[in-house]
DNA sequence: GACCATAATGCAAAAGCTTCTCATTTCTCT
DNA sequence: AGAGAAATGAGAAGCTTTTGCATTATGGTC
């Protein structure tokens, strides 16, 4: 039950988010730019406004429940939030996004951090290429 | 000689370019945004349109003479292209950046890409932290 | 060195994404 | 149901980057 998560972390229950979540939940996608949720909204004929799209996604971003990305397209993606980090392989051509873990490279990456005396807060690693499909064609 | 780069590439030798040029390969910073290099040209007593150095900037880019970045600072960072792949850590206080290479990192990288059947044209891997001094204060 | 065709520049306008303002609506709590 | 607080929608504005077009500079030729 979404309505649960949105009073969890101290958001009011609205329309408008609870769609967005629901959206984001059962989307065929799970990487989704704000204007691809506007028009999987309209399509489904919830017209919310674009702006909302934004404020209410950054709210969920602020709570954890969902993780913005920069793939370059220009455009932030945004996902749910499901608790394990992972990190993205993304085709050049048809801009489908795949997921991958690798302890190996996590552990390389704080081993540098703490070497350069950083105190890690974050990391971005993006694979880009074209997908097996794509090389087809 | 600058000169002889831009010809190389097959870019005629104008003022704005080797202006360009020259400051990416003698600034103090090696990673710019457009608007840094305005303004240091700026200082330098060399007005040169924003436009230009956007336009310059992507010519570089294709000729291979430099390579540009989106750091999560809402602008792309440029940077001279020394023939040698490298990744940044990137301090999210100051904005200071470190490079670094790592071969297991680039290995791990080129198996995952394999695994899922991509071929791999770039990568992206961005390290976000808080740096020594910015950690004292 | 002057000349010509072509390419590059500067400026302003436009585009693309995202955020903000503010009047109106919706929630929550009683 | 009603009051107060928070959220929404619509459009304006903000930022970065790109584009159109008139003007200027460059490179090759005479
Ligand atoms: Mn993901
Ligand atoms: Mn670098
Ligand atoms: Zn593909
Ligand atoms: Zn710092």
């Amino acid at each position: 039950m979404e309505t649960q998560d949105l009073k969890k972390v101290g958001l009011k229950v609205t329309l408008p988010r609870m769609k967005i979540l629901e959206l984001l939940q059962n989307a065929d996608q799970r990487h989704l730019s704000a204007e691809d949720i506007y028009k999987l909204l309209l399509e489904a004929d919830e017209e919310i406004g674009l702006a909302t799209i934004y404020r209410v996604l950054t709210q969920f971003e602020t709570a954890g429940l969902v993780t913005r990305h920069h793939f370059e397209t220009g455009q932030a993606v945004f996902e749910l939030e499901r608790g394990e980090h992972h990190d993205h392989l993304v085709c050049i051509k048809c801009g489908k996004v795949e997921e991958f873990k690798n302890e190996t490279i996590e552990t390389c990456q704080d081993k540098i951090a703490s070497e350069a005396g950083y105190r890690i807060t974050d990391h971005s690693l993006i694979i880009y290429g074209v997908c097996p499909e794509c090389q087809k064609k």
